[in-house]
DNA sequence: TGTACATCAGTGAACGCGCGTTCACTGATGTAC
DNA sequence: TGTACATCAGTGAACGCGCGTTCACTGATGTAC
């Protein structure tokens, strides 16, 4: 066995030894970026830390701008898959919409200044490359998931105060509408997106604000000596939304 | 005139010229706020871009947070002032609350890195002090002011979607309710605030989430290839949003 | 299986930078008599 | 009005810090024959 002409070898000691660190660099800059945020990570630190010298870690990644980038995909990729976790079952739409909001601020909760790196105002200097994308729409296309399956199973209706969607905004979800589908189709995922009506989308999108909303309000601090603990409020809130998007 | 038992003094050169100075070294540290946010702010860039030597600004400000609890507060008081002017006139409820929606959303456009500074992500290390309390509520107080109005003119109703509001999250919102008519009486505020009922005043708060939630993802370009202008679901929200807390 | 060479991880010193803050100083402005 | 003194704004040098990144190096690991 391990022929030449064999394309999966067995790892070498060097390239075991090389996994192992990259875990461990993102596991130490991710406890630094628990501890001071996304602004106070610093290689050296990072290095200081793990016993190594902080021009070692260009071995691993050749730019601090590389590393953050690599925290910022494992955050989408870790709240996504918390989110599709919620999804999957059988059970009602409207239970697996909450059930995805709970994961989510559960996540949020635990994860706090990862959430920030994702989700909080941008780091000034820093730009998001294009590998951020993919990770980024794993809970949007839960979300949308759960309505296009909604929509194919009858559980969808629009409720009885939803104002009609028109005009520009109407386009707007049109054509987000499309870009879904493909998104969907090739990601494997089932196909009803494609038809879901653009007023449902939109305010599955005015749900995913407010979800979002709601938890920034609480993981910043903004309901403190008022609502907190805020899983009461929570709790009401997504109830209310799961009824606004029209699941039932 | 100008003996010394009166009270009112003409301002001296000395004391004009410190009162300019201290404005020139706000506005200037504004600047570089909209350019690099809140952590790029640097005492000695601020100085070098005024000519000045880095050690004379603290003659103004004994340290680089008081500068930056200085710009907090005028943020928060430049955006409560802009959604009292909203709000005030003789117009009905709903209409005087969306105008806030929307005055709130025009002033975070237009400064998007002072935003960020009372909305975003927590500065690390950075502990907003007491001062910061009462310009932070003058937006909340004017969403809760036309809340409380609404009600004693008639113009306040629960939507029939509405959840009730019970246990936890009732006496929470019963708590804040007395606050808040303390605080509204405090500030010669109409007392109509201390009768709103603990489901309206929820409401309102979660509205208040909605639209952080929505301009934040505006601002922070989470909409960015989908709902881009965002116009039109903005103020789709906010006439949804209106409705939902029961103005009409 | 053994050897010669290539690859690569990690070292240590250095570069150049900008930062917040302190301190003794000078010169101008303000005040008391 | 004139003078002596007190107050205060701004200077310039310095302290001590930490950062990202580069580079020539050494020694260990892997590979081809």
């Amino acid at each position: 066995m391990n022929s030449p002409a064999t394309v999966r070898r067995t790892a070498t000691a060097r390239e075991r030894a090389r996994a192992e660190l990259t875990r461990e660099i993102k596991e130490e800059a991710r406890r630094q970026l628990a501890a001071t945020g996304a602004e106070g990570l610093s290689l050296r630190a990072v290095a200081r830390e793990l016993g190594m010298v902080s021009s070692a870690l260009y071995r691993y990644y050749p730019s601090r701008d590389d590393l953050l980038t690599a925290l910022i995909i494992d955050a989408y990729n870790a709240l996504g898959a918390a989110a599709e976790h919620a999804i999957a079952g059988p059970a009602p739409a409207r239970e697996r919409w909450a059930a995805a909001c709970h994961a989510i601020r559960g996540w949020a909760r635990s994860n706090p200044h990862e959430y920030a790196l994702i989700y909080g105002s941008p780091v000034p200097g820093y730009r998001a490359p294009e590998a951020t994308i993919g990770p980024a729409s794993r809970v949007p296309l839960a979300f949308a998931g759960v309505v296009g399956d909604a929509l194919a199973s009858g559980e969808l209706a629009a409720p009885p105060e939803a104002l009609p969607v028109t005009g520009a905004l109407a386009e707007q979800a049109a054509a987000l509408s499309a870009v879904l589908s493909v998104t969907a189709t090739s990601a494997a995922s089932s196909g009803a997106l494609a038809s879901v009506p653009p007023d449902a989308l939109v305010r599955a999108v005015i749900a995913w604000t407010q979800l979002y909303g709601m938890i920034s309000f609480e993981l910043f601090g903004q309901f403190v000596g008022s609502f907190e603990p805020a899983e009461a409020l929570f709790a009401y809130t997504v109830a209310q939304l799961t009824a606004f998007v029209g699941l039932r």
